[in-house]
DNA sequence: TTACTGACCTTTT
DNA sequence: AAAAAGGCCAGTA
């Protein structure tokens, strides 16, 4: 597989989401170097997650829904976010301010 | 090599 | 405010 120096960046930095918070894609990307690449961190997760066992479910969309499908895995997502203290409100989003992890800076 | 896909994001209706 | 469309990049076929 072809592990470029984004791939191995974003998987880095998913590794480097602390316990009980969560990232965006987006921001990922941006950390990464590649602002636009939002996509491309998905298909990463997807590629590594079960191989380098990453906490695939930390990611979520920029609007602090899970993006996932229901049949893919959105179940388990939520449910170990949960386990990490995160909860859910009605709509099933997440409360950002709170959880998003704002890195260094 | 080109073509298609995707757990997104931003801008425009 | 909500919904739709476009754009972007990297990886796989």
């Amino acid at each position: 597989m072809a592990r470029s120096e984004f791939s191995e960046k974003v998987i880095e930095l998913i590794r480097s989401v602390p316990h009980g918070r969560v990232c965006t894609y987006g921001q990922i990307a941006l950390m990464a170097g590649n602002p636009k690449a939002a996509r491309q961190v998905s298909y990463i997760l997807h590629s590594c997650s079960k191989k380098e066992n990453l906490p695939w479910h930390r990611i979520i969309g920029k609007s602090g829904k899970i993006s996932i499908k229901q049949f893919e895995g959105y179940e388990m997502q939520k449910h170990l976010l949960e386990c990490e203290g995160i909860e859910f409100d009605l709509n099933g989003k997440i409360n950002m301010k709170l959880y998003l992890w704002n890195p260094a800076k």
